[in-house]
RNA sequence: GGGCGGUUAGCUCAGUUGGUCAGAGCGCCUCGUUUACACCGAGGAAGUCACUGGUUCGAGUCCAGUACCGCCCA
């Protein structure tokens, strides 16, 4: 490719910038780890990331954003450095999200999933996710995600269906599935069962009502004096009651256990039982049973062998079973019931009580506890396993903090029910022959006769419930690959490297996946899970669509570029931490593009007609480095080092802010602007202004590089208009990671020489700015210092004189020659191991204000120096500091005194002339 | 009830194994059109690192406790 002279902007616009590279990248075939422009090292080891899947419920926000820059960031970087690099994209079907979306959509059509029936429902689905599918994919190119597009995988297409076949069915025979009736969580709005995870235990005002039950005698016939008085909040749920229970060592009730109760309206008789579980502080201490709507409940019922009465339907009414009250809605039959028992003088009491109700985490509907016969998981073998991995450091969690959650959720884990009484999603393969004998397949079409009786199809009836659509994505690191079948990329590519997600989903998703993973590939799926924080509004509220402060990253994009919201979101944040989002951060972000395009703009348009145009690029000559150039390069290696160290910690943020630092305080701000004197310097020869430019292209390109993962379409345009060496490729996404050569490049010298004119500069820039001095005019500066220091200022005098708009600049052989010539006043700069003085332009007036000033400046210096250097000195007259610090601490510590010693007694001197 | 996180400049936040760590961005004040950039440059003000103890030669950093805010689990 040519590169000729920039051509770029003078103002950075994204819009313009970022358009056509995403198809550059897409056309060389570079995302792929096997594309036909991957520059993967062949025996480098993989690197795998598997995407997690966004929902096809709509389009993304500022929380896939940032996942995605995340992820893409890791991806790039291992993509540079060599390794074939898999980042495998994918979308999730989100049954109960999904058909809460399309029911609402419905809704407005006056139609309902009942009234199309399943089949066109489903079709009605298909169209609607293919919408919101292609979206997705449209927004993830803008974000410039650098994902392997042919390997796209969604949870509903046919490889995912034959792994949720397969594994349920392993799950089967290895007796890790099984189905029974138990306690489930209903949602009556959704019509389905949901996990315990996907119920949002909501605090509300209710009320505690004390009933009274009568005591019955052994014919059942109820004691006109003998009754006991329970506490409950949901009255209703009485018709259901199979017992009235009371804690064993409550005095209040030890002649009442062992006795029995009518329940009213229903005229069942229970007994009052004893069980430790029974809270006697609560209400009066003794509370009904109702083991088939209510978790605590149910598990006394289980202890008990309790009858278990099931009162409600699914639409959330009183069923048969409640009697008279059958076909009330459970607020009805609370009301009627409470009135009833009112007019019989059994309603005691009724107190506002705060109490916890169950909401669903879609439809924030109430969740109605019922008994219903489900698939459950047996989660405890499995639960073991992925403990095992994490505890043995086969799999690491980052933040390292999340460790306690982590444990104590696959520690205290429960069986994990995956019915759906859905319809989008995947059918369980189980199938039920008329004697109720169940068979499981993995076969999609079907049993070819009941596993126990030998029934034929046609006999049996498939479950018409569908997976939790977790238990898909659980099984999403082998899916995407290829499992069940044994492909090439499966062997290649598992496990993954990094999983990278929210925290907010680690046990929906990370913990199920390790746990399948393992049980099915023997290995976990990834060495290392990183978790990042939450993206919250610039207040510091969780963006949702209700609360109407989602940012949609496209305007973002739109606004500012997709290169400034990737940094913003990423750069100065901790692993783990939330942050919020602000017009603040996005426009630092853009004003950090615009600072580097203007950067490169100058660079390139700085090229010595000397250099032709098109030369490819060449490190800068050796022999014509002046201490600027060296600096410059010693700082790149630092830079470098640095990134690479954060990196390699996960601390993106602290990497992002590296660069920022970097790039605009030390290349810009004093690499250039030292570079600017050489190279505007027509008396220096050809060859030295040559290894100027040369030093600062090196320098641009090695940070290219760097920031590329942070901003890539940014630094891929200004990296195309950049000189490349013989062997760089077309572009900078497979460009090389800068190496171990750059090391060699650190100067210790160079770096001490160029902070000494840095001090220098600002000292009298300082002295210029607090004395109010004409900041354009040129005036005298005069210098003594220690012989090493003046020789690193005579070596960048011209530097010195331009930055500091210092002339004549007159370095004193001596003190005293120094002192001699600065006898009439002015702005005295005293630094370390120099000191200098800044002339009045021209002689004119002022003297008196100017020499005022110069003595308050320099009695404020010599205080604030004094106050360090006592403190130094009483820091090494500690014998314990001395002898217990490490030799290199209490050395910068001597040495720190010793720098501090000569400033003060610099200043003392000049006050005293 | 258990656990975790936070509390650092007016605002938003960094601070990796305790030793120039008291920082950045924005905001604020004073200057400035020196040919990369006003999405800029130069200079400046501003914090008892929530509080109380402890460990240590040395604590924003480690330990214990307290207060407030937030999150997760029960």
């Amino acid at each position: 490719m040519p590169h000729q002279s920039p051509g770029l902007a003078r103002v950075y616009d994204p819009a313009v910038v970022e358009n056509g590279i995403y198809e550059r990248w897409l056309a060389a075939d570079v995302f792929a780890p096997d594309g036909a422009g991957s520059r993967a090292r062949p025996g480098a080891p993989p690197f795998v990331i598997v995407q997690p899947p966004p929902n096809v419920t709509g389009a993304l926000h500022l929380g896939h954003a940032f996942t995605a820059d995340t992820e893409d960031v890791m991806v790039r970087h291992a993509r540079m450095t060599g390794r074939p690099t898999l980042w495998l994209p994918g979308l999730d079907h989100a049954s109960i999200a999904a058909q809460v979306v399309l029911d609402r959509l419905l809704e407005g059509e006056g139609e309902t999933r009942a009234s199309l029936g399943r089949e066109r429902y489903l079709e009605r689905m298909w169209a609607f996710v293919n919408e919101t599918r292609a979206t997705i994919l449209r927004q993830s190119r803008r974000f410039g995600s650098s994902l392997d597009w042919p390997r796209l995988r969604f949870t509903m297409d046919e490889v995912s269906a034959a792994a949720v076949r397969t594994a349920f069915s392993r799950l089967y025979r290895d007796g890790l599935a099984y189905r029974t009736e138990a306690l489930a969580n209903w949602c009556v709005g959704c019509q389905t069962t949901v996990s315990d995870l996907e119920v949002v235990p909501t605090p509300e005002q209710g009320t505690l009502w004390t009933i009274r039950y009568h005591i019955v005698d052994a014919a059942g016939v109820p004691q006109p004096d003998r009754s006991i008085a329970i506490a409950t909040t949901r009255p209703e749920t009485l018709l259901g009651d199979t017992a009235v229970a009371v804690h064993p060592d409550d005095p209040r009730f030890a002649g009442l256990v062992g006795s029995r109760v009518l329940i009213p309206f229903v005229e069942r008789i229970v007994p009052v039982i004893a069980d430790s579980a029974v809270r006697p502080e609560f209400g009066t201490g003794a509370v009904k049973i109702t083991p088939a709507h209510d978790p605590d409940d149910y598990a006394t019922g289980r202890r008990h062998e309790l009858p278990m009465i099931n009162v409600l339907d699914d639409a959330g009414r009183i069923n048969a079973n409640g009697d008279g009250y059958a076909g009330l809605d459970l607020l009805e039959a609370r009301r009627w019931i409470l009135a009833e028992l009112d007019a019989r003088g059994d309603l005691l009491a009724a107190v506002p009580h705060e109490m916890l109700i169950g909401r669903c985490q879609r439809s924030n509907d109430i969740i109605e506890p019922r008994l219903k016969t489900q698939w459950f998981i047996r989660t405890k073998p499995l639960a073991e396993r992925a403990l095992a991995a994490t505890r043995s450091g086969q799999t690491r969690i980052l933040p390292e903090r999340f460790d306690g959650v982590w444990e104590h959720w696959l520690t205290e884990i429960r069986d994990w029910n995956v019915s759906r009484q859905l319809w989008w999603g995947h059918r369980i393969p189980a199938w039920y022959c008329p004697d109720g004998h169940i068979t499981v397949t993995d076969d999609p079409a079907g049993p070819a006769a009941c596993e126990v009786c030998a029934r034929p199809p046609a006999d049996l009836r498939q479950d018409e419930d569908i997976f939790d659509t977790w238990f898909s994505s659980g099984l999403w690191p082998m899916s995407t690959l290829g499992w069940p079948a044994e492909t090439a990329d499966l062997a290649r590519y598992y496990p993954g490297s990094v999983l990278e997600t929210g925290y907010d989903i680690i046990f929906f998703w990370v913990a199920r996946m390790m746990m399948l993973g393992i049980h099915f590939m023997d290995r976990p799926p990834f060495e290392t899970v990183y978790l990042h924080g939450m993206v919250r509004d610039p207040i510091g509220k969780k963006m949702s669509k209700t609360a109407g402060n989602v940012v949609n990253p496209l305007e973002a994009i739109d606004e500012i570029g997709a290169d400034s919201l990737r940094f913003a979101l990423i750069n100065g944040n901790a692993p783990g931490n939330d942050q919020r989002l602000s017009q603040g951060r996005l426009e630092t972000a853009r004003n950090f593009g615009n600072k580097l395009w203007n950067a490169a703009r100058f660079v390139l348009g700085a090229r010595p007609v000397t250099i032709p145009a098109d030369a490819p690029r060449q490190a800068p000559d050796p022999d014509e480095l002046g201490s600027a150039e060296r600096w410059i390069r010693s700082r790149t290696a630092a830079t470098v080092a640095a990134v690479d160290r954060a990196l390699a910690d996960f601390a993106l943020g602290e990497a992002c802010r590296i660069l920022y630092e970097a790039i605009w305080s030390e290349l810009c701000d004093w690499g250039l602007e030292l570079a600017k004197v050489r190279l505007a310097d027509p008396a220096l020869p050809a060859a030295t202004r040559e290894a100027t430019w040369w030093t600062l292209v090196e320098a641009l390109d090695v940070n290219l590089r760097l920031l590329h993962p942070f901003m890539p379409f940014l630094t891929e345009a200004i990296w195309t208009a950049t000189p490349h060496a013989p062997d760089d490729p077309e572009l900078l996404i497979v460009a090389d990671w800068p190496g171990p050569e750059v090391a060699g490049r650190r100067d210790a010298a160079a770096e001490a020489g160029v902070d000494v004119v840095i001090d220098l500069v600002r000292g009298i820039r300082n002295a210029r700015s607090e004395a109010h001095l004409e900041p354009a005019a040129w005036l005298p500066v005069d210098l003594a210092a220690d012989s090493a220091v003046a020789l690193a200022v005579e070596a960048l005098r011209p530097a010195v004189e331009r930055l500091a708009r210092a002339r004549p600049l007159t370095i004193h052989p001596n003190r005293s020659a120094f002192l001699g010539a600065t006898r009439n006043g002015g702005l005295s700069v005293i630094g370390t191991g120099l000191e200098a003085m800044v002339g009045r332009a021209g002689g004119g007036g002022g003297t008196a204000d100017v020499a005022a000033l110069d003595r308050e400046r320099l009695r404020r210096e010599l205080a604030a120096a004094q106050t360090l250097l006592e403190a130094a000195r009483a820091r090494l007259a500690n014998t314990a500091f001395t002898s217990k610090a490490p030799p290199s601490v209490v050395e910068g510590a001597r040495t720190r005194e010793s720098e501090l010693a000569g400033q003060v007694h610099r200043l003392e001197e000049r006050l005293a002339v």
